[in-house]
DNA sequence: TAGATTGTTAATCGATTAACAATC
DNA sequence: TAGATTGTTAATCGATTAACAATC
């Protein structure tokens, strides 16, 4: 994740952000090898799937609990059952999604992406009237301005934004100030918002705008 | 970014992976101060955007060479450019794309969300029969069998894979055996890659899997 | 049991921050 | 000039890794 953007220092609880954004992708690697029927695995096995050390795998691991077995590795489908438990992703989140254009419609196709359907988009918003009464996965577009009562009324917890640059902000207030604190922003604007707010800026530029300085050195080096 | 996932030990430079994650951050406050007309910021300024102290954000920039106007902070416009400049994004990339589904389309729908043609689309391919002959942004499906040949004959830099999950280490393979050193992969399996290979999974699960963590941890601290 | 791997502590490494002299 | 902010060094903080006793 690109750190930081705005202020998240949202940390209710002890588990370092370091290590909380490794946690999926060791939850990857056990779901690959239990397609290829591997049933025991170990923390040296594992860091050969990733840039760290056995022992830092185990370290993290211990965050979770105690599901080694001593002399032999981890079960890989304990490890993966309590992994899915402590990270919440066992339950269903309901979700709005605000943005129901072409970067509306990517975004909800690589949420739903994922198997398990942790994040349930529960209605749709698009600041644009001339969206407003369009479907996106069979559900239709609301007016913006209907976006509050939902919130007030039914049990959201996460917003989705996926509009232009210049709605993200006026959205992202609506959201924060009902109560929405978990914001997942596809658009390439990061708004301010409070301290308390998570917020993942998923704007794939940001993660991608680093390659090309390698890319630029591996040119230099050779000319 | 969430670290690692594979090895990707890429450093034929000397600025950390931390900075140059956070340098394509700062060119969006840029973005963003241009746009209010701001001619000239300062490293407080920055700071309030996001998780840094001011020192970092100087220290940081230092990286790039020393564009700060003593006493006053930094012309905004002088930043913006020496940063692009920097990141190459004033450059074009040519890059090819392998998954023309629903995912392939999400992909490339993000990746020119951006402004600058950084990277442009040279060749689509597919691994599934029949979505050769089919069109993406205008451009013809091809059988992954001639992607070899493109990668042989033409000047192409990046590969972005968002095909299924299991045609996604295949399709790594061949274009590390055709000298792609970068791929972008917005396929939810990450394949194993020498190390020199530069990949940066897009997967938008593995950011997203960490928020209902904290999702879980506060209504547990409710009840 | 011997061998292997965990869980955990201590040592190392690197990143962040505070402080301040240099500069406009 | 006085005030403000940079660039940079040194101090702090936290994350990674090595090492090893405990355990199966």
């Amino acid at each position: 994740m690109p750190k930081g953007f705005p202020k998240t220092n949202f940390l209710n609880s002890d588990v370092p952000e370091v290590v909380l954004n490794r946690l999926p992708i060791y939850l990857r690697i056990l779901n690959q090898l239990q397609q290829q029927q591997v049933k025991v695995t170990n923390s040296k096995e594992l860091a050969t799937y990733m840039t760290v050390e056995p022992s830092q795998i185990r370290k993290d691991l211990t965050y979770i609990g105690r599901f080694g077995l001593n002399g032999k590795g981890y079960s890989v489908k304990t490890l993966k059952n309590n992994l899915q438990k402590f990270l919440g992703l066992d339950a269903s989140w309901n979700t709005v999604l605000i943005g129901g254009g072409r970067l509306g419609k990517s975004a909800v196709d690589l949420i739903n992406q994922q198997k398990n359907k942790t994040f349930r988009i529960a209605a749709a918003f698009d600041p644009s009237p001339n969206m407003v009464g369009k479907r996106i996965m069979r559900m239709r577009i609301q007016n913006l301005k209907d976006l509050e009562r939902t919130l007030k009324t039914r049990n959201i917890k996460i917003g989705i934004i996926a509009t232009s640059n210049n709605s993200t902000q006026v959205v992202a207030n609506i959201l924060v100030n009902n109560r929405i604190n978990y914001i997942i922003n596809f658009s390439g604007f990061s708004p301010k918002l409070p301290e308390y707010v998570l917020l993942k800026n998923l704007d794939p530029g940001l993660q991608v705008e680093s390659m090309t300085y390698h890319l630029r050195q591996s040119r230099l080096n050779k000319g």
